[in-house]
DNA sequence: AACATAGGGAACCAATCGGTACAAAACACA
DNA sequence: TGTGTTTTGTACCGATTGGTTCCCTATGTT
């Protein structure tokens, strides 16, 4: 007994996505996120409450899109080594550089920028990496040369290539020469091979 | 023939350092810039010019000093490992964490935020990041473990270790579980081993 | 047809942003 | 002690920030 959105909401927040991913939390303006959402501030707040409840439904829909993604692909049985599946993940991160796609990973520069101060933001950034540290440590169960490691080993592994995955996103931002990335991507090739 | 600076230039660089440590470089308002340096609008225009070529100058100051630590760390010909020098590296981006300090480094979080639009900010970046590469490098020269492998794949090694760097250091910012820095650093300590 | 709720658009808000203008104060030198 | 030069402090600037409020219109349901 009400009209009805004129907009999918999802639509709005995977517009809203490309926004924040491209600008970060804090450089992202209400002006640039309305033109880039293609409504305006009345219905934003209508349908959003703020800023960043918006940015938390975005970190959301990120989680199921990308870091999904990356799950998806670290724990691919069809890839049947694991660390086969790990290097694709950095290949890709790799890759998306070369192509032009110097954004790196919204949960990354979330990292380095809001989650310092809001808990909430924070704890979504959390989530999202845990996501892919527990996805990392599947794909190791799936390799010949770390199946048989203890649980331990494995896990701390796991962190490990959560950590180099941020740092690798992170520079890809910077615009660190793209020689660095892929030598960095190389030995962790060496590594788990 | 004139009134001199009631403050010295290098201690205001170094206050400045901290504020924009902190609240990185969006997030370090003049108000808190003043504040932090103990000086007025007027004095800091006068001096810098405007926040970015302050910025830059702050950078160069982290360089000189955070960077030439690590540096001087990974070159130390007092520990003859050189992959303990690199471990005592990580060791301590560690112990900063639970010790409290959860900035990060000030090159990782210019990393993620201003050096995607800025070509002056992201090439200090690389300079500094460039710069603890070649001192991997140089550690690792020093390490039995790697001193003969091809000096290629020492190279990109040291690419791997600094990306690593990044990671940490920027998970550290965003208040990631303690557990996971210790389990990565732990991990690249076998890895090195 | 009437009602309830939605969107759309603009006007408006206080606060803050980075930056500037300028007068007064403080020093070095003669 | 003057004189000239620079610093310092403050008032002020326009622009932009995130956010609110309003009214009008569109579109469902009953």
């Amino acid at each position: 007994m009400a009209r009805p959105r004129s907009f999918r909401t999802e639509d709005a927040v995977e517009k809203a996505m490309q926004v924040f991913w491209t600008h970060g939390y804090e450089g992202a303006s209400l002006p640039d996120l309305l033109e880039g959402m293609g409504l305006t501030r009345g219905s934003l707040y209508k349908a959003f409450t703020d800023k960043k409840t918006l940015f938390l439904r975005v970190l959301e829909h990120y989680e199921g899109m990308a870091v999904q993604a990356g799950v998806t692909m670290l724990t691919d049985c069809g890839v049947p080594n694991g660390a086969d599946r790990i290097m694709a993940m950095f290949t890709n991160s790799y890759r998306a550089v070369t192509d032009g796609d110097r954004r790196g990973c919204l949960l990354c520069t979330a990292a380095a920028g809001p989650s310092m101060y809001d808990d909430e933001i924070a704890e979504a950034v959390s989530r999202g990496l845990g996501a892919l540290r527990d996805a990392m440590g599947e794909a190791l169960k799936a390799s010949p040369k770390h199946k048989d490691l203890p649980e331990d080993a494995r896990r701390e592994l796991a962190c490990m290539l959560i950590s180099q995955y941020v740092g690798l996103r992170t520079m890809a931002r910077a615009r660190i020469a793209p020689d660095m990335l892929r030598n960095a991507v190389r030995s962790v090739g060496v590594m788990l091979a």
